[in-house]
DNA sequence: TCGGTAAGCTGACGGCATGACAGGACAAGT
DNA sequence: ACTTGTCCTGTCATGCCGTCAGCTTACCGA
């Protein structure tokens, strides 16, 4: 369905356009997680890689339409995400573990990709609707697997009806991604990094079952 | 202390100085709502406030250096965000008060900074400590208030002692700062402005006090 | 009233990034 | 060797960056 990679005029790209393409994206991505993004150039990415701006622009319109590249293939990484919650239980010391399992494998995404991640984010924040897309790929099948945890608990009368399933999945969510963004902050706070995990996941246990964990 | 307001290279600005000044911040914060940071040059800020780009290097290094006024002149603000929390009780009916007037506060401060918040969140994450300053210096007071609200009730036995203070505040924190941010990607998992409020005090209330509210 | 002084502003300039193009290098098949 | 299509780069016009010298404006004391 997707095809071909293809150029910015239109020409397919093959074995040897392919390697340099990535290579660009890889020099990207690194160049991301070194410098603010307001301040990464074609140039420099260019340079990085071993070869000139106008072949950047071959590939990509801009800095910006590469970023959407890497972010896509983030996202089709960002599936792994959905196996943290399909599935899984919510009831008693299950429910712990699910909560667990689910903040450490989130965490851990994010920081393997926080470099993107922050772009994304920022463009989401600010409207456009190619980065909202990409996050919302990320984020949804998590939300949606919580929202019908939330459901289900609803629907045995152990979670109150007038609780929105997707309003309460969403924030834990989005507070995932939040804390995982500013992970450093928290040290500031003199919270270690040990202690944050099982405190998130007391926030998400209450939050789905609205009630403490068993342990 | 602070004393007076100066340019690049070291005179003292009056009072036509600190006009074309204000007046180069507004500007620029009418621009960073409109269009993408990365987007924004001196030269369309300096045209916005009928003046040249050299009047603008006059006063601010950089266009960082002047979001990071604008950031500063916020987070000033920011500091009626303490009344939210400090002295509030989080007991009985009137904690779910708290924490409705908590999150309707907060959505509130962070609507009305959207754009210079996300360029503030974006340098946080980035590690910039100039940025990762403000932003502490806004959500510092709300966050230790709710942590001081934790540890008052761990010491009336009524929270787990193995619960962290701080991350359970900071994560709440960060959670609400988040969900400010994307407001409206919750409207695309159908979610009402209006649902979302109460969702957001529920798990507030339930992070801190551990308890389902009574409303 | 009249300089004197410091504040305030801008035109102009070298430097660098952008983005487009045409043409040359290269690999593969004939 | 020749052709074909892919791939890369030199070059160029354009536009923003960041600085400077120099001009204008406002204030103030004599």
């Amino acid at each position: 369905m997707t095809g071909q990679v293809r150029t910015v005029d239109g020409r397919v790209a093959g074995r040897r356009g392919q390697a340099t393409r990535q290579k660009l994206l890889d020099c990207l991505s690194e160049m991301l997680s070194s410098s603010p993004y307001r301040d990464v150039k074609v140039i420099d990415v260019a340079r990085k890689a071993g070869t000139s701006p106008a072949t950047f622009y071959q590939y990509f319109p801009d800095v910006e339409g590469a970023v959407l590249e890497l972010a896509e293939e983030m996202a089709k990484e960002g599936a792994e995400l959905t196996e943290l919650v399909s599935g899984r239980s919510w009831v008693g010391k299950a429910a712990w573990q699910t909560s667990v399992q689910l903040v450490e494998g989130f965490l851990d995404f994010w920081r393997r990709h926080d470099a993107i991640l922050r772009v994304v984010d920022l463009g989401a924040a600010e409207g456009d609707k190619r980065f909202y897309k990409i996050r919302m790929k990320i984020l949804t099948s998590v939300t949606n697997s919580l929202a019908d945890a939330v459901k289900d608990l609803q629907s045995k009368g152990k979670v109150d009806k007038d609780v929105s399933p997707a309003a309460v999945a969403g924030s834990l969510v989005a507070m995932l991604a939040a804390v995982a963004a500013h992970q450093k902050g928290f040290t500031t706070w003199g919270v270690k990094q040990a202690e944050l995990k099982p405190n998130l996941a007391l926030l998400v246990h209450l939050g789905i079952t609205e009630k403490k964990p068993i342990k």
